[in-house]
DNA sequence: CCTCCACTGGAACGAACGCTCTATCCAGAA
DNA sequence: TTCTGGATAGAGCGTTCGTTCCAGTGGAGG
């Protein structure tokens, strides 16, 4: 009934626009929204199936690992997703503070845009797979240092101590998480907006 | 086989210690650790049934709303738990930042002491009920409400002006948050503790 | 032409899910 | 004693879970 790869074209898939994606792809992008909407526990892979317009059959040639499998890859994706957001707020701006204020009013837009829907993309299935699938803690953990070394790139391209620059990274981070939590709780943008002008204010200390 | 409820002494239950806990009170505990560890799709009724030592007839007995229900009861639980954690460590000193710092050492010590599984209380629950529960939306974000008075008043307690108050200690949640998910991501103290020293820095700047 | 194989499509399995239901127990009121 | 109703006990409902399995299907390589 549904032809989900397009039959036109297979040697020019860049057409700027509306590149036909592959079903691997499409699988793991499914996987990624619907993990971060959702959890892991609360994620089926026939849903997973439905939603990619692909196969049950086809989600098992992929990833034979099965669901931890895919998870893991899904978290790889939104590693990757949640790199590209921090590297364009950072970039915005020459002057700290307000870059890392870019990077709060980024992801409040987003939030309020998904219906508070779309928060961190790995934090709900990091926090259910704890000690209990090896395979995805170790993404989750590699998204994190990710995330950490491309705020630290900035702080000290930005003049800050190496030392000092690794320790603020990480709480740049858990702040950006916890107040993306809180926002989607309160349904509301301001957790995130203050709390970017409190991390600003924290980083003009050091000078 | 088994009689969960002490059979003696019906008629004084306060015996300063081992109070015999009544069956509801078992299901709402087993839940709210339950809830922490494995979050609300990851954790079945039976598994809380068995792990309280209650039947399945007397958590619908105590809870006719369901799985719903009891989870918001548990939230509550975390809730308190947690409130009196953050009153504990806020009070151990007349300076902020130490009083600040004290409270991510609990935290660390904690988290470490349960090999890493025993993160914030109601943190997995909430994200995953992210507008699809009422009810639990309703507790989480009550929750997060009275963490943050409870931190308001320690602030505005050490001469911190009310509108700043208000702000920092949606923050200092907010990073504790954050912070708590990096810890156990990454097996370490480390996360915790520097977010506190920042916290404390952060907190200084307001005199 | 045929062969091959990556890929698709979906039926079927056993287990677990949330929840409903009836039956039983037992302390205290009548 | 009988009656009442909170509490306990667990079989069983229909559904969904993750996974396995196998029969196609279609395009590239010989």
């Amino acid at each position: 009934m549904k032809t989900p790869d397009a039959p036109d074209a297979p040697e020019t898939p860049a057409k700027t626009t509306a590149a036909p994606v592959g079903t691997r792809e499409r699988i793991v992008r499914a996987t990624s929204r619907l993990l971060q909407r959702q959890g892991y526990e609360g994620t089926g892979i026939k849903q997973i199936s439905r939603e990619a317009g692909a196969t049950l059959g086809s989600v098992y040639h992929f990833f034979p690992g099965g669901k931890q499998e895919l998870a893991a890859e899904a978290i790889r994706h939104g590693d990757e997703e949640f790199a590209v957001l921090l590297r364009a707020g950072l970039g915005s701006s020459a002057d700290l503070g307000e870059a890392i204020v870019a990077c709060t009013t980024m992801l409040a837009r987003e939030l309020r845009a998904s219906d508070w829907q779309d928060g961190c993309p790995i934090s709900s299935t990091a926090l259910e797979t704890v000690g209990r699938a090896p395979g995805i803690e170790q993404a989750v953990a590699e998204a994190f240092a990710n995330w950490r070394a491309v705020v630290v790139e900035h702080l000290v391209a930005a003049g800050i101590d190496g030392q000092d620059a690794g320790e603020l990274a990480g709480t740049v981070i858990s702040t950006l998480e916890g107040a993306e939590l809180a926002a989607q709780i309160a349904r509301s943008e301001e957790p995130l907006l203050v709390s970017g002008r409190h991390l600003a204010r924290l980083l003009a200390t050091y000078r």
